[in-house]
DNA sequence: CTCTGTCTACCTTCTGATAGGGAGGCTGTC
DNA sequence: GACAGCCTCCCTATCAGAAGGTAGACAGAG
């Protein structure tokens, strides 16, 4: 028992960290294991299975993303500066390195690949976050804090696709700047149009 | 030599089916080898190492990619129209689950923790597919074919981030049509307003 | 005879996983 | 208080299989 982070929580953020850089393919126990600094054997007696740990992670990562949001939500309810402050986020997270990638997003591209009760879970994050941008972009409409040029649904899907596609860049180049400069347009044209 | 298909296409080919379900590190020599119908040994002698296997891979795809949009330039020289074709061109892709993914977007999410020789030819396709999108929205904006609210480079940017976003989405639901569905607005938004 | 393409056989290292044991901490009973 | 029992956590040792890769032989074509 460690004061401030139990072991399994280690085990999983640097799990995360070695997720967010190489992909499920791209780490083992014996990675953590070095990182952690303890033996291999013993991340099975936190986590049996290497699909147990990824799970448990997706789900945990999705559980504090319902929290985060639900904060969010109450400090500031405006629908735009909402979404800015989820691209800002991302930003922050992109530019300091500290976690440039979501989770869910790497684990999605190699779908098809993942054990099923992984996909299933990082489905789930994407219907949750879809839902989540839905709800903001319906909001936002109604009250004419957002101008949409379609339905809350497609705005809220094009939304999050712009957002991982900019991360995916931003990764690509190795500038962290172009992700703000991608999403800068976007976050634009959603402001409602102060007159003309 | 097969009459069709060299040898070392078939396993190119093989590896860009594997490679886009589950990027670098989800596929082996052994299942290409079961695949092509070969041992794994004789994939050795037409690439000695996975590295020679995905960099040429990666470089052929860009070559690919490079007459493909020599030839659609020609063919319909209209900005808008390219930009269609080529949003056209991976949505009939998803759909038909022929090559569901772009392999330098996969790639390029697991740049971190790719062998040095093969991020450096991912970064180069991005730069060139980045600098082909900048030329076409340059020209549509000149042109009056397109109506940009950014400068050409960031559009470009945004417009490719979308696509790679879309593609995310399109495989995280399991639904090809969030694809067309995603990209129709950004689509819609580039075109010239015809009167109000 | 040589070159190309494939084969069998093998090597080394890594991978996820298991078995079993030991140290330390709680708890209940005498 | 003392002791037994159990639980938690980590260890060493070991495994079977898969990974990428090498060596050397053989067949056919030029």
């Amino acid at each position: 028992m460690n004061s401030v982070l139990t072991t399994s929580d280690e085990i999983l953020a640097s799990a995360r960290t070695l997720i967010t850089s190489g992909g499920y393919n791209g780490f083992s126990y014996a990675d953590i294991a070095k990182v952690v600094g303890i033996r291999k054997a013993s991340i099975h007696h936190h986590f049996p299975s290497k699909v147990d740990l990824v799970r448990t992670l997706v789900i945990r990562y999705r559980q504090d993303a319902e929290v985060g949001i639900a904060a969010l939500e109450q400090d500031a309810p405006d629908p735009l500066e909402l979404l800015k402050t989820y691209a800002g986020h991302w930003a922050k997270c992109i530019e300091d390195a500290s976690r440039p990638f979501c989770v869910c997003a790497l684990l999605a591209s190699e779908l098809p690949a993942l054990p099923p009760e992984i996909a299933g879970e990082v489905k789930a994050f994407f219907r949750f976050l879809s839902t989540w941008l839905t709800s903001v972009m319906e909001r936002g409409s109604r009250e004419g804090a957002l101008s949409l040029s379609s339905q809350p649904r497609v705005e809220a899907e094009a939304f999050m696709a712009s957002v991982h596609g900019a991360m995916l860049s931003a990764r690509a180049y190795g500038t962290p700047e172009v992700f703000p400069a991608i999403l800068a347009p976007t976050l634009q044209r959603l402001s409602p149009t102060v007159a003309q």
